[in-house]
DNA sequence: CCACTTAGTTGTAAAACACAACTAACTTAG
DNA sequence: CTAAGTTAGTTGTGTTTTACAACTAAGTGG
């Protein structure tokens, strides 16, 4: 990565990225939250072509002069849709093809982000997209979605429910304080089945990825309930078996 | 997908993608395969600019005329290098920054691919790089390779033990025919521990992805092995716990 | 024909699991 | 003030799975 020679130095001074044949390049986000007990996804209506008019995924073209990487471009994309700053970011996969772009060969890295739904104010930053939220199960019946969205976020929901299987992942779905039953349904919703109470309780004591909030408690018409948060810096944790029915 | 309006073909007339600045695309593949029991990695030496010399994953540019998609121009890099045509192939993860490529701003779609040592004719197509088979170990010490290719080394190596843990993968490794002892030595040497044989044995039998080759046996000079395959078009199958320890 | 080697199976104590019942701690109704 | 209702959180238990090791099977070579 540091010196370079002079041939190379030669060869940089003459090449023009603009001479070659270069794939569109953009970014695309599944945003996924929960509420009102169901999975939820972010969709945008394109205000301009190609697909004007049509359902999408929010994304857009990597800006070249202020993006660092892909996930500062995600990230970006993210919070102009969301207003959200830190949320659970991580790359799904990249699709590319001749056809999937009108204007040609496109390729695209999608994005997969957990939010919680309290931290929600739709169109917060630029697009003039209209933005919605669509459960999964709606989302996935809108035909067509622009591009090759439909697959995109078939995958999207796939890589979800498989990883909420063994990992601590969920607990970005919720926010900053929750209580473990509030995990709990998370999880159910997900994956849409229910979870024994002791088994799951277990698995996340042995996880250790919460802490206890002392002295915190959810109050209501019943025995309080522990408040617990992620702990700081939390990597996700991997359980070493899938999540055991209710 | 299907009809497209007057004012959208207006707007497919007039784009001309090389108005725009646009990352440099490529695609870059992460080959292993099991040999002297060590897990391997394929490296190529750079024969021309940028990186000229230094040891790099194959891989180059999408060609937009004729690959169709990112797993085709996968697929195509790696038949260059190494002449196989059915390999294991799966996306690994993008990488894309303003630094990796000192030409500007540049993406690669990194690949994973699994393929048996005896399959093996480096070289068989294009490329005038020399390639090497290095293990795994001694590759992370190559300082530096090409562009970020030690970090998307490191993440494929990553991915591919993870993987290891609990899926079928590993049989990819192996040629056509294979025995049981075979296939536990492979996810032995790439986890670096060993497992043990009864619970390996009821795992494979339970994923019910191998099939027993009636009446042939590795002989030897003891009691001669079962010999299997992989079920033909088999997915990979996802166990619902780790391996167990030995 | 006996020692040697690797293939493949079986046995068993200990651990983990699924499921259900239990106790705990609050609010609200009367 | 007490009883009913509700959700939080724990405990108990029969069944299944696991880890580990010992065992049997089937060939070769001296």
């Amino acid at each position: 990565m540091s010196k370079r020679n002079p041939s190379e130095k030669a060869f940089l001074a003459s090449y023009n990225v603009h001479d070659y044949d270069v794939p569109l390049t953009s970014v695309d986000l599944v945003i996924f939250t929960v509420r009102d007990d169901a999975l939820h996804v972010l969709l945008v209506q394109r205000g301009e072509h190609p697909f004007k008019g049509a359902w999408a995924l929010p994304g857009g073209f990597i800006n070249l002069q202020t993006d660092t990487d892909l996930d500062a471009a995600a990230l970006r994309k993210l919070q102009e849709k969301t207003g959200v700053k830190a949320p659970y970011l991580e790359q799904l996969q990249g699709f590319g093809n001749a056809t999937r772009d009108p204007r040609g060969w496109s390729t695209t890295f999608a994005y997969f982000a957990l939010i919680a739904s309290e931290n929600l104010a739709l169109n917060h930053g630029g697009g003039a997209d209209a933005a919605r939220w669509f459960s999964v199960d709606e989302a996935a019946e809108i035909s067509p979605l622009a591009f090759d969205h439909t697959t995109i976020l078939q995958v999207g929901v796939q890589r979800l429910r498989n990883k909420v299987e063994y990992t601590s992942l969920p607990a970005h779905l919720l926010p900053t304080q929750f209580t473990l039953t509030d995990l709990q349904q998370v999880y159910q919703t997900v994956l849409g089945r229910d979870i024994d109470k002791s088994a799951f309780r277990k698995r996340v004591r042995e996880g250790d990825f919460l802490i206890e909030l002392p002295g915190q408690f959810r109050l209501g018409s019943n025995r309080p309930a522990q408040l617990y948060s992620l702990q700081p810096a939390q990597a996700t944790v991997y359980f070493s078996r899938t999540m055991s029915g209710g």
